[in-house]
RNA sequence: GUGUUCGUAGCUCAGCUGGAUAGAGCAACGGCCUUCUAAGCCGUGGGUCGGGGGUUCGAAUCCCUUCGAGCACGCCA
């Protein structure tokens, strides 16, 4: 479906037409003064220089003109020249039934130029517990993905697991000094390696911290830890084989921590598998003349005539022959484009990088490791922090695990929900797990991500106002109402939404109407907070009209039927809208 | 030092491509549950949009300047 404020301005655009002026004044926007209409035009006003006259002059004649169409319920031309619009509630009722016929995507039309995108999120380490600094990648990435799903564009979403480099050489030293005796450690072994790991999670976990601790302050032990590093990337055998037991029982405890969030990868892909990539994608840099070295180190110059400051060049093997981060990122680039062509890709990555994937994007361009029009974006997101407004800690000024956090959530939903009913045991701690996540997505998502944001767990778990409790409170009022109607009645065969009958239900059927421009524009701006701003907007107007109208007492049949057609379409879009933010309502709480 | 992001109510945040009286939530205060879930609704108080200049008919929004904060600046990831 056309979006509304499209409709609108067609008819406005027409009207400055007729009257002789250009078209181009007669864009039509939201009113900020709701108090005195429901969109507005401010074009007269410019237009006023163009035709050398009183901008009323021009809204009075255009404003004359559009008293006469049936779209419009009011058209006032007020003051300086500004436009104001009423929509008859007729044809927004039409425009909403027409929404509704279509519940899968209520009128949201899929995109004319479906793209494939390529989103790289999550970014974990293998190894290493999640921790509340991989947050916001999985939250924002995952609903960045699900909105562009939405869109229509093929979304791939790779978790880009850092499992390369000195961690698992240092893994591999200290798994050898506690259990020397495994044949992964025997130089001259031809056999099977076994297919259990010699570990689990909870041991690779400690043996992480611990031997990078150890080689802090041991150097002999950081040797033997680089010396590992080398003869894994090197090929030794039975350190690909631990390396295989690390990766499978460090991605299947990640699987299982992404899953309490509702965050799914198309793609585990990490940092080695994009190692085979890098010997010839170096040569072929060097062979077309643009790496050199520089310092030592083998660079590609990535300044650029606009730079209004210095940017350093990207390197890409360091002065030791090594490859690094940026080594390991490009060639990441080559084999996404080799195996998938994406027309886009876009990094969800800490903001802090910014610098840092400039230099990597300039020079995928430069060296042609991407085509021309391939979209390299990158979607930088802020620093959650305690209410101290410094980086969030535990109590004890630690990291904080991820696991500990969501557990907290849940458990103070659970103790919230049983306060207020009695509910059996299974059912309220699942209902308390999916309050708790609207509430920590939520919470995320409604700050815009390039923002620092403070994580109040005490706000969050109190779930009033501005929270994803609320809107899932909501969308809970909603399917009740439903649920009782549907237990005594059927719809009737002619049953539609109706020309509002109050202020509240055509305030409510405004906001409606603006789903599908909504999405578009939190597609267009990688912005999930517009989605939350709706949402919010939506819930609002649909509790002041849920509380001045009886539905189910509602004595006229076909006025109740419009109403339910009406909770039926508000359902739908903020589940449709909660869906791409990543979470999801419960029955009933 | 250079660059960059930001500064909106006591606190946490919105504010669309400049528009008419700057909006929410929390906190404070006052109302509303025999009636569809009070995790809700209604109302009151609270802001010279960091300061100064400029562009414009019109600026929280664009430009300049100044103060303040965060962050980043070749061999870490």
């Amino acid at each position: 479906m056309e979006k509304i404020l499209d409709v609108i301005s067609r008819e406005v655009v027409n009207a400055f037409q007729d009257n002789g002026y250009d078209g181009k004044y007669g864009k039509v926007t939201l009113s900020n003064r709701p108090d005195l209409c429901e969109y507005q035009c401010n074009g007269a006003m410019a237009a006023a220089k163009e035709y050398k006259c009183a901008p009323f002059m021009i809204s009075d004649k255009v404003a004359e003109s559009l008293k006469e169409n049936p779209m419009f319920e009011t058209v006032d031309s007020v003051k300086p020249g500004f436009l104001n619009l009423k929509l008859h509630p007729g044809y927004l009722a039409d425009y909403l039934q027409e929404m509704a016929q279509d519940s899968e995507r209520l009128g949201c039309k899929i995109c004319e130029n479906p793209r494939t995108i390529m989103i790289d999120y999550g970014g974990p380490n293998v190894a290493k517990p999640l921790h509340v600094g991989h947050l916001r990648s999985a939250i924002i990435g995952e609903s960045v993905k699900r909105i562009g799903k939405f869109m229509g564009h093929t979304m791939i979403g790779d978790v880009h697991l850092g499992d390369w480099g000195l961690q698992m050489g240092l893994i591999i030293t200290e798994l050898k000094e506690r259990k020397p005796e495994l044949v992964y450690f025997k130089e001259d072994y031809e056999g099977e390696y076994p297919k259990e790991a010699p570990f689990t999670i909870g041991e690779l976990e400690e043996i992480y911290p611990f031997a990078s601790a150890k080689s802090k302050e041991d150097d002999a032990y950081k040797e033997m830890a680089m010396q590992a590093t080398y003869e894994l990337q090197h090929g030794r055998k039975g350190y690909q084989a631990l390396l295989g037991h690390i990766l499978d029982v460090s991605v299947s405890d990640l699987k299982r921590n992404y899953e309490n969030l509702n965050v799914s990868f198309e793609l585990w892909k990490g940092e080695s598998d994009a190692q085979p990539f890098i010997p010839d994608m170096v040569q072929k840099m060097k062979d077309d003349g643009f790496a050199h070295i520089s310092e030592g180190a083998l660079v590609v110059d990535v300044k650029e005539e606009s730079d209004t400051k210095e940017v350093p060049p990207c390197m890409i093997l360091k002065s030791d022959g090594a490859s690094l981060y940026n080594t390991t990122d490009l060639a990441t680039i080559v084999w996404r484009m080799r195996d998938y062509q994406p027309d886009e890709i876009i990094y969800v990555v800490d903001k802090r990088q910014e610098l840092y994937f400039t230099q990597v994007f300039r020079c995928a361009r430069k060296t042609g490791l991407v085509k021309p029009e391939t979209e390299l974006k990158f979607l930088g997101f802020g620093t959650m922090n305690g209410k101290d407004g410094k980086p969030f800690k535990t109590r004890e000024g630690g990291v904080m695990r991820l696991e500990y956090l969501v557990d907290e959530i849940n458990e103070e939903m659970y103790q919230k929900i049983t306060d207020n009913h009695t509910v059996e045991e299974e059912e309220g701690r699942k209902t308390a797990k999916m309050v708790a996540l609207s509430a920590i997505k939520y919470g995320d998502l409604s700050n815009q991500a390039s923002k620092d944001y403070i994580f109040d767990v005490e706000r969050f778990t109190s779930f009033e106002g501005n929270t994803g409790p609320y809107i899932l409170y909501t969308i809970v009022r909603i399917k009740s109402i439903l649920k009782k109607y549907q237990a005594e009645k059927s719809l009737p065969e002619m049953a539609k939404i109706l020309p509002a009958h109050s202020e509240s239900e055509k305030a409510l059927m405004l906001e409606i109407s603006k789903f599908n421009s909504m999405m578009e524009s939190a597609f267009t701006d990688t912005a999930p907070h517009k989605v939350c701003a709706y949402i919010y907007d939506l819930s609002n107007a649909f509790n002041h009209f849920y509380h001045e109208t009886k539905i189910l007492a509602e004595q006229d049949e076909m006025v109740q039927a419009g109403y339910i057609c009406l909770l039926e379409l508000t359902r739908h879009a903020l589940e449709i809208c909660i869906d791409v933010l990543g979470f999801e309502a419960p029955e009933r709480m």
